[in-house]
DNA sequence: TCTTGACCTTCCAGTTACTGGAGGCCTTAT
DNA sequence: ATAAGGCCTCCAGTAACTGGAAGGTCAAGA
């Protein structure tokens, strides 16, 4: 399979699966022509980078994930762990995300938006945060 | 005000202002020394800039709200605009996050989590999602 | 056979918003 | 006089790609 299939059959662009190769995630052979040439297996793991990364998790992750599936004797208490650390950090940054969201809306709901200059928006951000 | 002083007292690190005045936010004056020279309006500027930054809005987004903060005459409808984009995006990756969440925590739910090599999370991984 | 267009290759640079470090000058206190 | 600490610039690296230039390859149609 030249690169391309690959790409239309994982759904990863192009240039993803070149750097995927760079950073040896990904060893396929090479023709006499020079271009890549991915088996079944190649495939598959991109498909599995593809979902891994849509998850959230890092490169790295992905590549200690990668070497446990990969692994036929590592214990499943190991992605385990790799999995709950990624949880642990989305639910922080959808905590961090949240408190965003609700200063934003309300200080958007105070701003009255028509011609007039002033802004609640503008005036808080220009205004030291009070401390009780 | 040197920069140790304005750093500290607008919580920015040093190397974070410096690398503000790089790219135009602020432009303090500078000594005969070379130093830095910050005044009260550049300190009132970057700790703007603290808070816009942790609100989430990109440092383009803040370039624009500095102008528009500078602006006499603009309309606060203009500033309301772009909080407002700034939440949509933040609303959709608050979406996005939990659809990992969910799909994660039930893999992990799912996971023994032991020494033995079964796992559904790589299971998961590993197979294409099936399509209804 | 020639040409066209779609693929493929490598390499370089840019993205975001900083952060770390090296090497060196300046200031202040002892 | 010297030592500590602050300040300076410049270079490089981070994460995970993405875009583009310059050029080789392949298959199909005229």
């Amino acid at each position: 399979m030249n690169i391309g299939d690959v790409s239309a059959r994982s759904g990863l662009p192009v240039k993803t699966i070149r750097y995927y190769e760079e950073i040896g995630l990904v060893k396929p052979t090479r023709g006499t022509n020079g271009y890549r040439a991915f088996g079944e297996k190649d495939l598959h793991k991109l498909a599995f980078l593809g979902r891994a990364r849509a998850l959230g998790f890092t490169i790295e992750d992905c590549r200690a994930l990668l070497a446990l599936y990969e692994d036929q004797s590592r214990a499943s208490s190991d992605v385990k762990r790799i999995a709950n650390e990624h949880l642990a950090q989305i639910e922080s940054k959808i905590f961090d995300l949240k408190a965003m969201r609700d200063t934003l809306s309300h200080l958007i709901d105070e701003c009255a938006g028509d011609h007039r200059p002033d802004c609640p928006i503008l005036e808080n951000l220009s205004t030291p945060p009070l401390r009780h």
